[in-house]
Parts: structure tokens; sequence; C-alpha cells
DNA sequence: GAGTGGTCTAGACCACATG
DNA sequence: ATGTGGTCTAGACCACTCA
């Protein structure tokens, strides 16, 4: 058997499909039974691949009528998944000013979260993240260097982290674990950030994993309040 | 047929049988195919319910061993999913301090995001919630009058705004969406949690909606930072 | 009434983990 | 070697929507 699933090959395709705009939100796909026809498999089969886009919110179906592809939500693709920073703000002019990337020892809350030994170096990223040219967020990430040397002194494929981690590298994060709460603006970010010292500023933490759980990415963020974080909640 | 799937029983009772201790975490549970005759259905309709419990992380499945009761994660069950201000918190000394609970005319803001008519009426409820005694967050709750009057003025059964909507008036709350930012405290906000006026709060606003995606509650927070928010992303 | 998605069956072969 | 979950089949009946 191919080492991939049909289900994920009818999965891969039809995602592409509606990332390519060739299914459009609001097209009505093909019936279950006329699918299962086109890709050779039963309808069983085609449904375990629908399944997965309905949960994602990609699809919506509608008992008697048809499956449709979904309005896009803002609200859920902004953060319930893990995605690039700009995927986050759901925008597309994203800027970066590096301000810090080399090797260093992390400090031990860095070092423990991480489950480097003793002495061994980490990457750190410090970067100031701007939206049309205003600056919306500072970001801290750290990662083990073993994991990848180069990002100590090489640029970030297309200015994304996760990107180069993945095209580079190989290394796919799984998921991540988050705390948001809120802190006053520090000098040095006041003024990376445009706002007066001790301003309120969202700040998050994050470690990211790989699929047999190591801790890859430890990230702090401060963004400024008007650029929020959005979420969608199910019971 | 029975009006509720076989796959629902399954899983209802899967859920209760986990909720109660009776299955623990790390616990396995019986094959798919003992299941199946347990409960004389075929192994693709347990399928369907075990699938389900898994990707609400309550159970983990492991190829060639079994499938087992996932160890309580703190961070998915506190924020993924809509449930009550204790819920979230992860923690169950919650008191309440309400300061204001009535009806009234609510701001245009609120007017137009619950979908009210000009000049219909609205509860608002306007409460300090304190974990352990100390204050931590101030909520203020607005709902259409004429979804659930009394709710103006009686009590909460046991100070809880969801589970009164729903053992009170059947009301099911089924998804919310939140924008999450930081505010500086304001000078009534401070003296209700015990903070500098202008020190920087975790601010919430949320909008739920029930099946048919009709609004019912907007909710705003302000929280302390010693109480964050945890989140989980997926890729 | 024809077509859609929702549920369900009774099998099958496979990759994998464990003793 | 045995048993587990992962994938898949080729049907079936149902409730529902829509023309």
């Amino acid at each position: 058997m191919s080492p991939v699933p049909m289900y994920e090959v009818i999965y891969g395709d039809l995602l592409s499909q509606i990332k390519s705009g060739a299914l459009a939100p609001g097209d009505r796909l093909s019936s279950e039974p006329a699918l299962a026809s086109q890709y050779g498999v039963s309808r069983m089969t085609v449904r375990q691949a629908l399944d997965q886009l309905e949960s994602e919110h990609l699809l919506v179906r509608r008992r008697g009528s048809g499956t449709y592809v979904a309005e896009p939500s803002a609200t859920y693709r902004r953060m319930n998944r893990l995605g690039s920073f700009g995927e986050e703000m759901g925008v597309s002019e994203v800027t970066t000013d590096t301000k810090f990337q080399g090797s260093v020892v992390p400090p031990d809350e860095v070092r423990g979260k991480l489950g480097l030994k003793p002495r061994q170096k980490a990457v750190r990223l410090l970067r100031v993240r701007l939206v049309s040219g205003t600056p919306a967020a500072v970001q801290e990430s750290w990662l083990p260097y073993s994991l990848a040397p180069q990002l100590a002194r090489e640029e970030l494929i297309g200015g994304s982290l996760y990107g180069t981690l993945l095209e580079r590298w190989g290394v796919k994060l799984k998921w991540a674990e988050q705390t948001i709460s809120a802190v006053a603006a520090t000098g040095e970010h006041a003024g990376w950030l445009g706002v007066e010292q001790g301003s309120p500023l969202i700040s998050i933490t994050r470690v990211a994993f790989v699929d047999d759980g190591t801790p890859i990415e430890l990230a702090h963020s401060w963004t400024r309040p008007e650029f929020p974080l959005f979420a969608r909640l199910e019971t």
C-alpha cells in the first residue's frame, strides 16, 4: 500500500484546491458518492477526508443539500492554530527588525523549558515585528543550538522562523502551549514599540513541540494592545 | 431508529466513566473489537465515539498497544473550550462579589453585538471574581432581557451564569469568539482588584452564541496578570 | 421524488507493539 | 505469535433539503 493513506491524499487535494481558490468560499463540492467514484475509493474513505476538513472549519456540511467551502472565519484560523506571525495577525505586510541573532548560553529558566544541559548553547533571536510599518510586537525566541546551528547567523527564509525550520531542517512543529497575560512596557520595549514606558502590553510565553514531545522553541512576545489576539472557543 | 445515534450513546457512556473516575488516567480501555461486541455494534461505530473523545484529548490511542485514558492536560481544557470562570482558571475556590445586577437599555456597541432593536432592554451583570479570596477579575456581562428576564433579579445557580442559563432556561451556548488584549486599569477597576491605577490588566471581549448563530452574551473582563490564560495550539 | 449527508454493518488486510 | 489500532470496502437504510 502507498505509504500515505488515501484519505490524506484526498484531504490534501481538496485543501490545495481551497487554498488556491479553485474552490471558493460558498462553492458546493461534488457529492460524497461522486467524490468516491472520482477518487476510486469507497464513500467512507471520502468521508474521512471531509471530516478532517470540516473539523478545521474549512468545509460546512448541510444534510440534504451538500458540502460547501466555508466562509473564511477570521476568528478561527487566527488563533486556534499555530501559524506564522503574519498568519496570526491576519495581515501580510509584516516586516522585521532583527535586534539580535546569535548563540548564547541561555538563562536557567530557558534552559529548563527547552530541556538543555548546563552550558549547552542556544540560539537567541530578538526581533521587532512591524505591521504596515507600525511596530506591533517584540519577539524573543530561544532554540537549541544543536538543532540548527546555522540559525545563529543565516538569514531566515522569507523572514519566517517556522518556515525556515521546516524547509531547511525538516523540523515540523506539532503543537504549542501558550500563557497569555499583560505586562507594563519596559523602557527598551517601549522605545522599540513607540509606546510610553509602563503602558500595557500583551505578554505571551510559548513553548512549541515536535511530534514526540520534545520542546523546540521557547518564545516570549510583547504585543501592543492595538493588535489583539482572536480565538474561537467551542463548548 | 433511536433519536440519538449509537456512537453518541457510547461517547456519553465512556465520557461519564472518565469523569466519574471509573476510568482513570492511564487506564487502558477494552479493545475496539471488544467494545464493539459489548455495545452490540460494529467496530466502525465504536471508532466514531473514540475519534471524538480522542479529538477532545480525553483518550490517547497507541497502535499495537491500546487506547488509554489521557492524563488531564492543564493546558488544553483551560482555554480551548468554553467553560465557567472556575474551569478556565483551573481552580475551584471562586467567590463572587456582585456589583450590579439589573436590566438597562444597553449602549449602542452592546446593542449591535447582541442584535437588539433600539430601546430593547438587556440584563447587565457586573461581578468581581475572587480566587481563594484574592480579587482576580472584573466581569461585565450583557444578555438580551427577553431571553431571561428573571436574570435581572434572581440569584445565579451556584454562582454560574452559564449553568443558570442551561438549567433554568435550557439555553445552551455553543461557541464564543474572543478578543484578547491588554489595558491599563481604571480607577474603579484598580480599586476592586487591589492594584495600582494604570497597571496592566488582561482585557477580554467575548461574544457567545447558541447553535443557530444567535448571539446571547456579550462579556468584557479585566483580569489581573497573576491569573494568565492558557491555550494549546495545534498545527 | 430525487439527491444529499448521517449512520451503520460485517467483513478485510495492514503496520505496529508487546510478551 | 498474538493482539492492537489504522485503513478500507461495498453495500444499506435513514432524515433531510430542494425543486
